[in-house]
DNA sequence: CTGTTAGCGCGTTCAT
DNA sequence: ATGAACGCGCTAACAG
């Protein structure tokens, strides 16, 4: 009863043995290890061939303490910028090797506080997340020494590299720029007030800083929550902010989807993108270039966030351990289409 | 030099030495095993807690054969049915206890086939794959009996479970509304009238059916093929139809970014939706709810799909080997909204 | 240049 | 009810 008998998988043994060679020659002959003769070479592929041998990664792990996976948590893959950001985040990891293991957390604590499990039990080798829930208190989870990426603005002080748009300042542009183009009435769709640290407060920062720097006055009502980000909630925002007899003349949206929606009740109440108000996204998804008016809207680069996320946590990898904390910010750029052109 | 002392990582070994009792007593603790002291059980717990144990996945992996991981192979996340879909198998997935490595072939024929390796070097323990490049010449690929689950209409016989929405059938009930309500002239946008089977052509087929069974009379000029099925290629395909001096009255996109950016068009043509022209699209997805005018589409259900497929990978990983052939059509349901309203 | 051997950490007999 | 010992398949020393 040898290896290949069972489950009709073949071993190194037999391969090994199929060769007439040992073990250890056939792993060298795999890890590409230089010093061998032509003839034993073509002994081993002929062997490896005929048995259509494949090496079992889980031996290998065992052996390395390598899986070849990373594990990457976001909150909703059903969120474009996610979704595109995934994409990106298995396009980068992949030309590096790697698999990527996803997991979603429904913007639930627990289970982002879970998601963490897949690295910490080496199930896979590195994590990339970005939490909406997480807390200082939960911090804990992150001790350790396992390779770590953070991405997103967070209420806490990532222990490891945390890639990230400066929100407050993309917000302080953008609201700038319709300042600039002669908005004297900006409200933020989708910004918060209050709560902890996250984009939604940073946006509602920057909005404000630049509100004031800009010698308007500033009205909270003019900053509005929404609880689903989708079109529908921007809609319904709009329709409040009129409601409530504030008629703004200029909106930024915490993101495109909000401000597809935005743009819908703007219109649908009669008025014209940019004339009457202009209108403002965040994160330049696919479809902000395909939409009625064409969406203005601040891109924060998720494919450079991409490859920096990947490079890093696969150099820690393979250095062994976590990298120091640091934080980077990416770049963000205005891109300027018909709901509010450049001025 | 103990397991302990390297990596700093507890091991079985170290549970059982600190608990004063043999591995295989930690083994069987873990592994629930009845009859055992409460005594015993304490310590071996006091143990684990104390250093923390986790056991290491890849020693499992090895002496039982299962990662507990699935491949979900589609060719793009920013695809918005995709992610969708992969939100909703990454859930199921999880709730039976399995993760999920998601592999994304950008619709390159090579890299399909290249994500097949992750469920035959036992990387993975099953594969849901949704190919939208593969042709019968490789099929041999799925050679085996590993775990193997197809989706999406496939120009071959999958060896497998296949669950798939019967698009002939669809495409020819979305059709069949159109002509009720009315429509004369209808244009079918993101169909195909040749190549491999998919589900281009297979809605293109229904379409045929639909307009021919009706008494209208078929026109190739009203099918409409679209390279990037994105609202820009849905907004060109309208306004290629008008160049042509083809004015129709109906309008079945192949998914509903094509229907938003075909709205979009019609509308910047002046003409009212559905008054003038009506829209069906194909998906269902979130924002179909929230266009303007709401779009009428094609629900494919991608919840019943999700569940299904995991359901079945999951029964034949644990049955040990590939499910028989089979093809089973999963329920698909026009949902009404402004676009095209029930008549 | 190639072969021998000792584990990686766990599950699982078989004794006791 | 518990322990001893082997082997899953591979890699990495080291020996020759």
């Amino acid at each position: 009863m040898n290896g290949k008998s069972q489950g009709g998988r073949a071993t190194l043994h037999d391969v090994a043995a199929l060769a007439g060679v040992s073990v250890a020659t056939v792993s060298n002959y795999l890890s590409e290890y230089p010093y061998m003769r032509q003839s034993t070479k073509d002994k081993v592929q002929a062997a490896i061939d005929q048995l259509g041998y494949v090496a079992n990664p889980a031996a290998r792990t065992l052996k390395t303490g390598r899986t070849g996976l990373l594990t990457l948590s976001v909150s909703d893959l059903r969120q474009t910028y996610f979704a595109e950001l995934a994409e990106r985040i298995i396009a980068a990891a992949r030309y590096r090797g790697y698999g990527v293991m996803v997991e979603s957390t429904g913007l639930e604590r627990v289970r982002e506080v879970e998601s963490v499990q897949s690295v910490r039990r080496h199930l896979t080798d590195g994590l990339i997340i970005s939490p909406a829930r997480m807390t200082a208190s939960d911090a804990s989870v992150f001790d350790g020494d396992y390779p770590l990426v953070m991405l997103g603005v967070q209420p806490f002080e990532a222990p490891c590299p945390h890639y990230l748009v400066d929100n407050v300042r993309a917000a302080y542009d953008a609201t700038m720029h319709l300042v600039k183009a002669g908005c004297r009435r900006i409200a933020l769709v989708g910004g918060a007030l209050s709560g902890d640290e996250s984009s939604r407060t940073a946006r509602a920062r920057g909005y404000r800083l630049a509100i004031e720097e800009s010698g308007q006055r500033y009205d909270p009502r003019m900053v509005r929550e929404v609880a689903d980000w989708n079109s529908l909630g921007g809609a319904r925002a709009v329709t409040a902010l009129f409601d409530d007899g504030i008629k703004p003349d200029g909106i930024l949206a915490g993101n495109d989807h909000l401000a597809f929606g935005v743009m819908r009740q703007i219109r649908d109440l009669g008025m014209n993108i940019p004339e009457n108000v202009r209108v403002v996204g965040f994160d330049n998804i696919d479809e902000s270039r395909y939409s009625i008016p064409s969406l203005t809207t601040v891109d924060q680069s998720s494919d450079a966030v991409a490859i920096k996320a990947v490079d890093s946590v696969v150099a820690q990898i393979e250095s062994g351990g976590r990298a120091p904390a640091s934080v980077e910010y990416v770049s963000h750029e205005l891109v300027y289409r018909a709901s509010s052109p450049e001025v």
